[in-house]
DNA sequence: CTAAGATAGTTTCATCTGAAACTTGATTCA
DNA sequence: TGAATCAAGTTTCAGATGAAACTATCTTAG
């Protein structure tokens, strides 16, 4: 029984990298959830088409932007787009493909999540010193490059 | 237009560290679910029962110590208690709750995986200098304390 | 050209998830 | 006491998820 070598979980890295980012992500995500009606997945989806605004980008760009799997954007698009918060036509020269707009109504959705979400960011980072800022930055860019 | 200051989320530290930690957790999980059929949720509770050992854990105090709803502890207790890794009896003196304890296999299981979980662990530090790991510890301190 | 393969996106299906309701047992307090 | 409340754990229900199959379209090799 000695021998065991149980793993301390609340000493894993990995498991207390999870219990953090469910934390703040969930912290976000309630807000806007409840004042917009709108999913974690819907909203990455319009952060995307707004960052990208004016070129018209697929689903699946969507998809590669956003590491989200392309069901997922999908369904979400399919949200949004009744939603009237996005815009979907065809491609000119690839039927297949859809060019995807925030609408005016999404515009007013993200300039209101957009600004929320971003206090969340600083009140998290406000919790650090520079030089723990600065080291965040710096090991999000080691172990998860964009 | 200018002036909707868009998020760009690969520069959101949210969402940095959602995919980060989704990421570094499937690695892992991925290895165990195909060797021994275990999910992310019934291996927590196999290392919360494996670090209190001899405590004989109620299943809400399992609940408590890996940060997952008591739904889901009671799951995958149903499947490691099927599975003859974990027993189960009831508590003396009270009868709603339980007492949990590995068994044998639970053990066996454990003493695979635990070091397995170790060394994903250790390889994701190897990729930070001696100041970074410490800063990480220290941020995961502050915004995550256990 | 056209058959074979690749790509965009949707649907299906089986599983996972969490909130709320429920069951059973313990506790409290009048 | 015994009624009301509280706690442990399970079940139910409704929604989220992801792999695989599918449809429609486009591309390419012969």
């Amino acid at each position: 029984m000695a021998d065991h070598a149980p793993l301390e979980l609340e000493r894993f890295l990995p498991y207390r990298l999870s219990i953090l980012s469910n934390r703040v992500s969930q912290a976000i995500a309630r807000e806007y959830q409840d004042r917009f009606d709108l999913s974690m997945t819907e909203w990455r989806v319009m952060a995307v088409l707004a960052r990208y605004d004016g070129e018209g980008l697929s689903a699946s760009e969507v998809a590669a932007r956003t590491e989200m799997d392309k069901v997922a954007v999908s369904r979400a698009l399919t949200r949004l787009v009744e939603a009237r918060r996005v815009s979907r036509r065809a491609h000119d020269g690839d039927k297949r493909r859809s060019v995807l707009r925030l609408s005016a109504a999404g515009w007013k959705v993200h300039d209101t999540v957009a600004p929320l979400a971003r206090a969340h960011e600083r009140s998290m980072l406000a919790q650090l010193s520079a030089d723990e800022q600065r080291a965040l930055l710096a090991i999000l860019d080691k172990l998860a490059p964009v």
